[in-house]
Formats: C-alpha cells, sequence, structure tokens
DNA sequence: TGCCCTTTCTAAAACATTTTAGGTCGAAAA
DNA sequence: TTTTCGACCTAAAATGTTTTAGAAAGGGCA
C-alpha cells in the first residue's frame, strides 16, 4: 500500500497536479478553476486518504517549519519545562520543534547543531554549551536565525533571552548575610564557563563584598556534570568539616540541589540548624522538602516564549535581520525555612 | 549566501554531480572513481563547507531517518525520562526524535500523530491517550512502524512495551493493608480510560479483596488531568473527613502525588500519622521528603531503550511485519516511612 | 472573418539528492 | 585491424511538491 500522491489524484481525475496542488492549496478560486472540479479534487483527496508530503513541499520551498532546540538535558526539569513551552508556543505558527540534549559537551552540541541544520531546520533555539564567540560565530556565518536561551555570550551580537542571574545569585546570598552566615559554600557545575555559572559566582562574590566579607576560594567547589552524584559527597565533606566549616551553602544549579541534599541527608545534618541551604532554580517539589528550600524561581515560561517569538521574526523576515533582540528577565527570590536563622 | 550543493561543487570541479554524490557517500572505490579525483571533490566539498540536505536524501530514498514520540507532556519527568532515554537510544542509529505533547486529548494526539506522518517520519513511539481499538488500527492501517509504551490495548495486535501496573498498585497496596491500614483512598487521574490507570485500579481492587476488604467507590476520585491542582484539595477534603475518614491514599501517577503533597501540607496533616501516603511512579525528591515517600518505581530506562529497539527492527525489516513484541516490566517497590503504621 | 478576452486548465522547471543504465577512451588481446 | 576489457565517468530519471509561463476553447465585438 504505497503512498498517495499529488500525481496519483491527478491521474485519477484525468487532471494535471498543478490542479490538484492548486486547490488542496485552497488556491482554487484565486486561480479560478471550476468550482465542481474543486469538488472532485477535494472529493477524491478525502477518498483516497492524501496526505501531503512535507518533505517534498519543504524541498520545493526550502523552508521545513521546523525548529531544532539544543538543551543540555531533557530530563532535567528546567530544561523539560521550557521545551515544553517552545513546542506550545513554536505550534502557534504552525512549527514542529526537534530537540537534542548535549549532556554539556560542546563536541556533542557542535555535530548535533550540524546534524540539526542538515535537515533544513528554518531555526534553532540554543541553551548552548559552547565555549565561545568563535563558534557562535559560525552559526552567524550559516546564517541560520538563531535565539540564545539561558546561556549567552555579552560579547556577541545575538538574539537572547536570559534571567538576570547574577541579581538571583545576589539576592539570594545577601538574603544569607543578612540571616547572619557568614561562611557560605558555593556549589558550581563543572564546565563552569558558561555564562550563567559565571554570572552567579559573580553575584555570590558582590554580594560577600557589599557586606565587607573576604571571598574565600575554599568555600567554591566544582563538580563535573557527568558525575555529580560521586563527586558531591567528597565537596560536602571538605566544606562542612574542619577546617572549612561552611554555615550555609549555595547549590548553582538544580541538579546539584537535588544531590546535595541527598548527602545531607546521608549525614545526617538539618537544615538549616547545622547548614543553611539556598539552590538556583525552583522545583516544584522543594516547598514540600522538610524544610522547603529557599530558591531563586526563574522565568521560564518567559523565556521559552520569548525566545519563539523572536526566532519566529526572524524566520519571517525575508533578510537576515542586522538588529538582534536581548531580553534579561528577572527572578523571584523564594524565601522559605532553608536559609533561616535557627 | 546561498546553500552549497552537489551540483555546485560539481560545476565547481567540472565533474557530474553524480560523481560527487558517489564519492562523497564512501563509495568511490566501489564503483572505481579515481583516487586523486576523489581527494579533490573532499577537498572542495570541505572548502565550499558542504553540507549534505537530508531532506532531499529523504525525498528521494523515502526515508527521512526520524520517528516521532508521542506523550502526554514532556514536563513530567516520568516522560521526560523517557524522552531522553529514547532520543540517545535512536541516536545510536542514527535517528533523531521529534516529540510532541498530546495533554491527554485524543483529539490533539490524532493531529499531532497526522502531522508527523506527514512529516515522513520512519516510525512512531506513542504513550498513547487514545481510546481504543479503531484509533490504533487506523495506525496499523498506514503501515507505520509503532511502539506503544506506559500504555497498550491488550486486545489489539501491536507492539508494546509496558510496566506491570496491576502487581505494582498491588504490591503497593497490599503493603497498605498489612501495616493495618483499611480505608485507603484511591486518587485516579481523569481520561481513565487509558490502560495503566485502568490496571492501577485493578491492582488496588485485587488487594483489597486479597484481604478480604469490601471495596468502597466512595473511596475512590478521579482528578481531571487539566485541572489536578484546582480538584485535589476538595477530593482530598471529602476524602479525609468524616464520613469518609481515610486514613491512607494511593496516588496513581506522579503529577497526582505531588498535588496531593501539597495540599496534605496545606491542610496541616501529618504523614503517616494523620494520613499515609504511597505514589505510583517514583520521583528523585520522594526519599528526600519528610518523610519519604513510598513509591512504584517504574523501569523507564528499559522501557524507552526497549521501545527504540523493537521500533528499529520493524523498520530496518523491508517488510511491515506481523509479529508484535510485547513486553510487560516488572516494577520496584520503594517501601518509605510515609506508608508506616505509626 | 479576424482579433481579443475569459475561463479553465496544463507542461515543465525547480528543489537536492540517489540510482540506473550506460558512455568514452585507451590499451591489451585476438 | 578489430575486438574486448577495464578504468573512469556521466546523463537522465526518479522522489512529491509548488510555481511559472502559457495553452486551448469559446464567446463577444469590430
Amino acid at each position: 500500500m504505497k503512498k498517495v500522491s499529488l500525481s496519483d489524484i491527478a491521474r485519477e481525475l484525468g487532471v494535471s497536479k498543478t490542479l490538484v496542488s492548486l486547490v488542496l492549496n485552497g488556491r482554487g478560486d484565486e486561480v479560478g478553476i471550476n468550482k465542481e472540479t474543486q469538488q472532485r479534487v477535494v472529493a477524491m483527496a478525502e477518498k483516497m486518504n492524501y496526505k501531503p508530503n512535507l518533505v517534498a513541499r519543504g524541498l520545493r520551498l526550502g523552508a521545513s517549519k521546523t525548529i531544532g532546540l539544543v538543551i543540555p538535558n531533557i530530563a532535567n526539569p528546567f530544561f523539560a519545562r521550557i521545551a515544553r513551552v517552545v513546542e506550545d508556543e513554536a505550534d502557534k505558527y504552525g512549527f514542529r520543534v526537534m530537540s537534542v540534549s548535549s549532556d554539556e559537551k560542546p563536541e556533542k552540541e557542535i555535530s548535533l547543531i550540524q546534524v540539526l541544520l542538515e535537515r533544513q531546520i528554518d531555526g534553532l533555539i540554543l541553551a548552548t554549551c559552547l565555549k565561545g564567540k568563535e563558534e557562535i560565530r559560525s552559526l552567524k556565518n550559516d546564517k541560520i536565525p538563531f535565539v540564545l536561551i539561558d546561556r549567552h555570550f555579552p560579547q556577541v551580537k545575538t538574539n537572547y533571552v536570559v534571567v538576570d542571574n547574577r541579581a538571583g545569585a545576589f539576592q539570594v546570598v545577601d538574603h544569607l548575610l543578612r540571616q547572619g552566615y557568614r561562611k557560605i559554600g558555593l556549589l558550581k557545575i563543572s564546565p563552569s564557563h558558561i555564562t550563567p555559572i559565571r554570572l552567579r559566582h559573580q553575584g555570590y562574590h558582590d554580594a560577600l563584598k557589599a557586606h565587607g566579607i573576604r571571598y574565600d576560594k575554599k568555600l567554591v567547589k566544582e563538580i563535573p556534570f557527568g558525575s555529580i552524584d560521586e563527586v558531591m559527597e567528597e565537596a560536602l565533606r571538605e566544606l562542612l568539616q574542619r577546617p572549612v566549616n561552611a554555615e550555609a551553602l549555595f547549590f548553582l544549579n538544580n541538579d546539584l540541589t537535588v544531590a546535595g541534599l541527598n548527602v545531607i541527608k546521608k549525614f545526617g545534618l538539618r537544615i538549616p540548624q547545622d547548614v543553611a541551604i539556598v539552590s538556583f532554580d525552583d522545583l516544584q517539589l522543594f516547598r514540600l522538602l522538610y524544610p522547603p528550600i529557599t530558591a531563586v524561581a526563574q522565568p521560564w515560561r518567559e523565556m521559552g516564549r520569548e525566545a519563539v517569538r523572536i526566532l519566529m521574526k526572524e524566520i519571517e523576515a525575508s533578510r537576515y535581520p542586522e538588529e538582534k533582540e536581548q531580553i534579561v528577565l528577572p527572578p523571584e527570590i523564594r524565601i522559605r525555612k532553608s536559609s533561616e536563622r535557627f
């Protein structure tokens, strides 16, 4: 049972496939096809269960009506939620989404982007782990419309939608400091060149400074993306024991927070009596934990929506526009018991 | 800057595009193209930054090397994890995944499948919310290879990979009963025709029966997928107050559990002293809650992996095979404090 | 009668590939 | 000298669309 094509319908009716194409695309009246003929075509298409081949159309039209979404990991709830928003928003424009996970590996990301381009996607939304300017510039050379989300390169002129990472980190660390915590451990994720991590680190740094507290490298630990669970225990042991004796911990993303909470539970420590906790990125269950976890909530809905809007604008503009949209969204600090002074 | 095609390379080198195509597909030696010519082609392709157009290739070859993944919601961690596994496994076969969320709406799912087919996907993995036989049969008529996951239709001969929902529910309810709980509230999700929900309900029912306890309809509540948060509070109020007075609650999926926990916290009830809790589907954070939540863990990794394996087997088999693979995986019961007798 | 205009439709090109069925040319064999 | 063979390469078709350019037929008008 082969698939039904325009030609099949045309042959069956003894007309040209041009006519069939025109009618099925609703241009029948416009080009003056006899009403009755139009009806016959529609009826026959129906009867033969015709489905247009969008691949062929895409080839002819040079547009696939598909966008690519490159993220570190679809299994991370932050990105899963964004993926959902992107899917819904793109749908409004008649676009499908192909999403791929880079695992924070630049080489993998490059090859994924390559594959997406070969598949003739019309645009890209990227939470990129690329190191920098060069690689992003090569995208610009491809003249493919794209929007960066979550992570951006201030030095390169691109569209982006990000959250104010520095401000979020600053506020939550400032909060800890006001509660009287002094020794605040910082847990970073390891490809640490990515902007949000750098900026959150910066916010931490600035908050300390604003309170006149010395920045201490010994309080900062870096955990590799691929082996969070394995490394976290050792990192926390070092942070929480002598000589460091951290009183509070700031986890820079939700993966770290979850892993950290596991270890803290294993150590049998009480939050916040033994150690206070704050997290960048809020998860639905954080407010149900005991105690609830203070977190910087990110506006994922807006991030996804804006990214799609900008991308569609650029795709629909026939020329590749020079001006780029750059959006920085405010985070929301959700103070909960995990960071209270006991 | 237009995209570079085979013809461009051919023209540049003064050879035919046939030759270029053969060389770039690694068939140069096989068909006896001069080594030196081969090198010139490869070098020129490199120089011109040639990227094959997979859409054109797909059109010619009648295969898109893309599969569709239809799930209720990519933002649900259970499905997000499956999506990740499917992505990784499909990649091993050189396939990309297009995933779409149906929101448990059959009409939406039908239209999504339609669109995926128009895009010439080579196969489908479905966690379907379709009502039944008819609609699935129409897929079979399309002769498109597909595998059902999570949800299946025992009466229809299809590939599927599911978990033993009845057994999982039976065991966890049996556990509650052994702890001495008698009045066990059941929270179902609302398009309740889908098999896992029916079978989990069945398991609940069977466990009660095995303990000689009367099944009481008043203990069963149905929550619509689209408005879980809104409806949960009222449902729990009815279950936990007189005259029902449920002593324990069994949530049939993770969305329900999370929503339920929110309400229980709001009511200020203690777990398990005031109400014991068990969940079908385990989330990473359940073991960190206070108290940790007893849950039926699903083998999502195997589910994704097997689904892809079966699908690839069917795609690669030239004929549409008659025999179907049907896999039922065992769940794992994780007993935690939320279901202890206090 | 010849011309032009409408109405209704179509042939062919184009998109970028892969594949089929050859073609050319020089050298070796007969 | 002709044939054959091998090495190397190519023209054209095919995939399923959309679009461009124009054709056929019939009627009105000078």
